[in-house]
RNA sequence: GCCGAUGUGGCUCAGUGGUAGAGCACUCGAUUCGUAAUCGAGCGGUCGGGGGUUCAAAUCCCCCCAUCGGCUCCA
């Protein structure tokens, strides 16, 4: 998030030059002069480039979080240069204090007065709209239809508070067998203080972007030759992700999760039973083999396989639920504009169960679902940061399968076990899996993208297309429900997410190094890579600084790395069997004795604690 | 996939037609040092890949690949 939401580690705060943050950032939505202010520029903007660009056609030019847009159909790209100058023509316009006026027209004179500028998009546009049409002017020689509301004069908008930020294709009405439009990003604000507070944020924003941050810390890697959206875990990333593997791994074992292991490959004929092989064929590597009879595909998902697992033998009810869970590897084949860092990649583990429920227990197992995200949100910290969306289908989409009483009855259990929860939330329509409505877990990166993390689906379609029964306790054959859940969604965006909002600094349970030693001297090294072994021996991850440097490179160094914990060891430690202990986190803390450090150290993990 | 931008040693970047440079990292040497950078030397790049223009290409043109900002998509 770019507002103050970011919280600070306190090492950050402290190298910060500039004081505690006071200039709040509002908006759109929470200030009706931004409103206007934002809406007013995007029109400016429009004005000014078809002074400068007369061949430019207007489209739309909305406000948006903390600025506006508008979108042209140009033949011509619009470079850096054409920015810069579209922003002094908007200066220009701004300072000559063009009064902005609203005319309500009939939808007739609205359509004259567009034919005459010849501006086709304007004239779709006004074939939607209701009554009252509205055009508002921009002084004397230009004005756009337009629903309003705006400043009363150019004169209200302060050109010292705003800024054209970036050119970017965009699709007339977002649909992309339509004309490709060259939209305009920019941000603007009441004063020049807020403008400038709102560009360092977005630096401040870049610098704790994951893919920068996973380089420096030397999380995980890309390589040309593996191949785009495949990343390649280090060393330090793999004790990230096999930390929190085995922490969830831990939870569910509690509540009665039972692990499986399936291939990376299957039949295309599985995937034509679920349905994917003809919805989502698209997203899948293409299949090995020469005929679909005898082909494979790489999995993209792992339901199928659980199913396989659930159908081998004859279940009872005493068996249900049946939840069985994989950390399992999927690869989709994603557009190759979309690929970016770890949030969205072409290979990735998901933390997946399938539990396989009577229609009785579904509510129960639903509530103990998401009470498990709960929990697992809250160890990470991100139980402030996310927001719940109710992820359902498009009624007027094809691209679902199953029964409309199949639907609302899943649709109608994910509802319930919200209201029950009493959790906030907001409906995504058109958000639902292909099989089934989701309830999904949103939080956003550093860079304001939102990222859906955990998702919980309630599925009737799938047992239904792969006929799973059970018996039942009078010995008829029935039909249980499916729940698929992955409280992280997967590994890779989640650790992408955690590194951004802890902006590297990994609370002591997950940080890759969780103490490095720092000796004087070299006449310490014995004693300090007997200490490190001391620790190691007793699972913390402790490492020596070898390199021989001065102290102040090494605590340099360290910082860099953002090691929680520094021991710094001299010739006094040495002598009484100390280290001198240094916390990111809280800075030096003097001499403590190695079991008391170990101790601390510890208990502070499992508790999962700072030191 | 679409529009646009970018791609120079491990990293961050300079170099716009005359044959590649800095800092950090790395290696070696000197220094043995107490809480955010000790000094010196050395190693390291066919300038993303391929093709073209030119006496001459990191630099100009074309194609491809990758990355970034958006759009579209997202089981």
């Amino acid at each position: 998030m770019l507002d103050l939401l970011i919280p600070m580690s306190p090492a950050e705060a402290n190298a910060a030059l500039v004081p505690p943050e006071k200039i709040y950032l509002p908006r759109t939505d929470e200030s009706e002069p931004l409103k206007r202010i934002r809406h007013t520029f995007s029109h400016v903007m429009a004005m000014a480039v078809q002074r400068l660009f007369p061949k430019a056609q207007v489209t739309i030019g909305p406000w948006i979080d903390y600025g506006f847009y508008y979108d042209f159909d140009h033949p011509e790209p619009f470079t850096e240069k054409d920015l810069k100058a579209i922003k002094k023509e908007m200066i220009k316009i701004i300072n000559k204090g063009l009064a902005i006026e609203r005319e309500e027209v009939s939808r007739e004179v609205a359509r004259q007065r567009i034919e005459q500028q010849a501006e086709p998009y304007k004239l779709e546009i006004l074939e939607g709209l209701e009554e009252p049409i509205t055009l508002y002017h921009l002084g004397q020689d230009w004005w756009d239809l337009c629903a309003g509301p705006h400043v009363a004069t150019t004169k209200d908008l302060n050109p010292k508070a705003f800024d054209l930020e970036s050119v970017a294709g965009a699709y007339w009405r977002g649909d992309e067998k339509r004309a490709q439009l060259q939209r305009i990003y920019g941000t603007a604000w009441e004063t020049p203080e807020q403008l400038a507070e709102y560009q360092r944020r977005r630096e401040e924003a870049k610098r704790r972007d994951h893919r920068k941050l996973g380089k420096e810390l030397g999380l995980f890697v890309f390589s040309d030759e593996v191949g785009p959206g495949l990343p390649l875990w280090t060393p330090r990333g793999t004790i990230l992700r096999s930390t929190l593997e085995d922490f969830l791994k831990q939870e569910q074992v509690k509540r009665g999760y039972q692990p499986v292991v399936t291939p990376h490959i299957g039949r295309v004929e599985l995937f034509k039973i679920s349905g994917h092989w003809q919805k989502y064929k698209e997203d899948l590597f293409p299949m090995m083999g020469e005929s679909e009879e005898e082909g494979f595909v790489l999995k993209a998902m792992n339901c199928p396989f659980h199913i396989q697992i659930y159908k081998s033998t004859l279940r009872s009810y005493r068996e249900l639920p049946l939840r069985l869970a994989e950390f399992g590897t999927v690869y989709r084949y994603e557009q190759s504009g979309e690929l970016g860092g770890l949030t969205r990649v072409r290979g990735f583990t998901q933390d997946d169960a399938h539990l396989f429920v009577t229609p009785g227990q579904l509510d129960d197992e639903f509530l103990k679902v998401v009470d498990l995200i709960q929990s697992i949100l809250k160890a990470l910290r991100l139980d402030t940061s996310f927001r719940a969306r109710l992820s359902f289908r498009d009624p007027s989409s094809d691209k679902y399968i199953g029964s409309d009483d199949a639907w609302n009855k899943a649709e109608n259990a994910i509802r319930r076990a919200v209201e029950t929860l009493g959790m906030s939330h907001f409906e995504g329509i058109g958000e639902a899996a292909f099989y089934g409505p989701k309830l999904d877990f949103i939080v956003t990166d550093a860079l304001d993208r939102q990222w859906q993390l955990g998702t919980v689906q309630v599925d009737y379609n799938l047992p239904e297309r792969f006929k799973l029964e059970y018996v039942a306790d009078d010995g008829s054959r029935q039909r249980p429900v499916m729940i698929h859940r992955a409280p992280f969604g997967s590994l890779e965006r989640l650790i992408g997410i955690l590194i951004e909002e802890y902006a590297g600094d990994f609370p002591l349970w997950l940080a890759p190094v969780q103490i490095r030693l720092l000796p004087v001297t070299e006449e310490q090294m014995g004693y300090v890579q007997q200490v490190a072994e001391q620790l190691r021996q007793q699972q913390i991850r402790a490492e020596v600084d070898t390199s021989g440097d001065r102290l102040g490179k090494l605590i340099r160094n360290a910082e860099k790395a953002k090691i929680p914990v520094m021991a710094v060891v001299g010739a006094k430690e040495v002598e009484s069997n100390s280290l001198s202990i240094r916390t990111r986190a809280s800075g030096e803390l003097g001499a403590i004795a190695v079991p008391e450090v170990l101790e601390k150290m510890q208990q502070a993990i499992a508790n999962h604690d700072d030191f």
